[in-house]
DNA sequence: TATCTTTGTGGGAGCGCTCCCATTTTTATA
DNA sequence: TATAAAAATGGGAGCGCTCCCACAAAGATA
């Protein structure tokens, strides 16, 4: 009884542990904290204690006296990009975060914004969190008053895709969206095409104009001349993409790039219904890589995204900012690659 | 000069609030917690100041002294229904819980297991992370000694999908997977299809198991026999599903129910390369309704999955314990439904 | 005007840590 | 053995809140 009542009390805090083991609160702590200054007798002993009730300190307490919470906070705003349509994108991304996070002992709050939730009011509860050590912000609209708030309130924390404003004092990982949509298209180029039509992102997302950028610097470059009649102002959805292809074949296009896998499945799609070949008739080249690439038919040529690197690297640069590791500005640009499947035909044209 | 040295000190704390305003931190307390005993004048006068310095009361400390946070955690384990291949379902059910956490004034605190990732760590980690008031256990595998631990502990939990042990003392939100299966095969059955065939979900997990059973009872409610040979075991891939149709059609089967949309993709991909006609030759069914499922050709049949709403209900649940306003275990089956669309020519059978 | 309520306000104690300085104990050196 | 230096330990103060009790001020009642 007497036993019993004695176990079933669990070690609440230092004290207690100090307490069993016959040491000071101040001892436990270094003990816990691994910190040198203590004789291997005394660790010993007081471990023992700490297993024994299974105990582990209070990270709020700890918080409070370190001003350091562990936790860095993720943002997702609601933007066109980030649709669950490509609802691959954030969980991909997410998972890059909470592997370096993991690894480093961090944990993540995320902030996911609803479309119904003000905006306003959504900052202001992130900004008065004061949970967080830091943040992540991923692909933001090009207005995002956040950002001007933490670079206000000298706050650390890291964007994912190249800031529209500001970007020399902001720390960011992105990929070369010209150079990719440069690869992708000077890909098509090279095959043979010249009536290369687009559908483009989302023209009010630094994405989605860089990669446009991309692709008139390709045909220019490749010795065709930019047509607007092959232009489709698309938004990254599968249904610009379908919507996009019949307004681009009466044009008589022989190639299309879409910017982005999603898309690239609508044009598919539209493609197939409209009974045109593809490589043969018009080839389709895109961007991303999703794991549906493989999925369609033909299988997607596209430039691969490293969406999950690109979580890695800012999560590791924010730990770094936050530990004070480093200091100056951050700016990862990330390498890509174009995977060449089937639907440019260049397999074809080699055999030739 | 001064009285930049005058506007440059931020407001750190209750203290400096109540200096300026000229009354006692408790008092600045009461009014931040619309505590009503305060005269209006003396709220008023406090608000001022801190609307004026931009004042929000640090969370740490009040997670200290009350010893909650606002924070409800979310896990995800790395388990099999949880790929990233169905990268919809984990960022929809995060949806889900986000829009009630934000509506009811709470954070969330993401646990993403990482495949690389020791489980015993992991589980330590989220065990003595007491930075969260509860917890949303998504789709754990049938041994899960976090759901143990945290029974033992008597913490507030929630799960989504129901547990495979402990049901009735555990808080969850699910669907009837029984039910559902049994309206896609009935389904089937009321079209006149005699061969149904099924690619499963993995049989290691309750979802999986239990649509397996309404496949079954669907077909000896129907009148036709239980074969072992139209049964395909699968794991809810894409892949599954392309190479389950592939031993499926040497069957001779006239139709299949897939576990998941996933996999039924890959079925509808094999299935035009075999040549073979949806619905006519083969109708396939399944379950989920993702957005893809009107993206594919034809358009699939399916069971509608409430997954936000799983979220949503999960979020509440867990709220409501948190705070008191329920105390007994709660369980919600969510309502499902057939969205007939045409990969099983219903609408064909009705012309005639 | 005296007394009892009611309403409003102030400040101590405490939440469980860390940090720092003072003190004790041990070890090295003369 | 005396003394200096180094290593180990203890405990106060403080992080910024909330909670509670004591008290002051204002209003109601006799």
């Amino acid at each position: 009884m007497t036993q019993m009542g004695n176990s079933q009390k669990r070690s609440r805090n230092l004290e207690d542990i100090a307490a069993r083991a016959g040491v000071s609160r101040s001892t436990v702590s270094r003990v816990i904290n691994h910190d040198p200054k203590v004789s291997d007798k005394t660790r010993e002993k007081v471990w023992a204690v700490i297993e024994q009730e299974g105990f582990s300190p209070n990270p709020v307490a700890r918080a409070l006296a370190t001003n350091r919470t562990n936790v860095i906070g993720v943002v997702i705003p609601h933007s066109p990009h980030i649709t669950f349509e490509d609802a691959y994108y954030f969980p991909t991304l997410l998972s890059g975060i909470s592997k370096i996070a993991n690894k480093r002992g961090y944990s993540i709050l995320l902030w996911l914004r609803q479309s119904e939730d003000d905006e306003r009011n959504f900052h202001r509860r992130i900004v008065s969190n004061r949970l967080m050590d830091g943040l992540i912000i991923a692909s933001p609209p090009q207005t995002y008053s956040l950002i001007d708030h933490f670079l206000e309130a000298n706050a650390n924390f890291v964007m994912v895709e190249r800031p529209s404003h500001h970007a020399d004092i902001i720390n960011y990982v992105t990929i070369d969206n010209i150079e990719v949509a440069y690869a992708a298209v000077s890909h098509l180029v090279n095959l043979g095409r010249c009536r290369i039509g687009t559908i483009t992102g989302n023209l009010t997302i630094t994405d989605g104009v860089d990669r446009f950028e991309g692709y008139k610097q390709a045909l220019l470059d490749g010795g065709l001349t930019f047509d607007n009649e092959l232009i489709y102002e698309g938004n990254f959805s599968y249904q610009c993409g379908y919507d996009g292809i019949k307004a681009l074949l009466d044009k008589n296009i022989d190639s299309v790039f879409t910017a982005n896998d999603i898309s690239a499945r609508g044009a598919l799609h539209a493609l197939h219904e409209a009974g045109v070949r593809v490589p043969e008739d018009v080839a389709v080249v895109s961007v991303d890589d999703l794991p549906t690439a493989v999925q369609v038919t033909p299988p997607l040529t596209t430039v691969h995204h490293p969406i999950e690197k690109k979580g890695e690297h800012a999560a590791s640069i924010l730990i770094d900012l936050i530990e004070g590791k480093v200091s100056k500005t951050q700016h990862v640009v990330l390498p890509t690659e174009l995977i060449v499947r089937e639907s440019c035909g260049a397999y074809l044209n080699v055999e030739n």
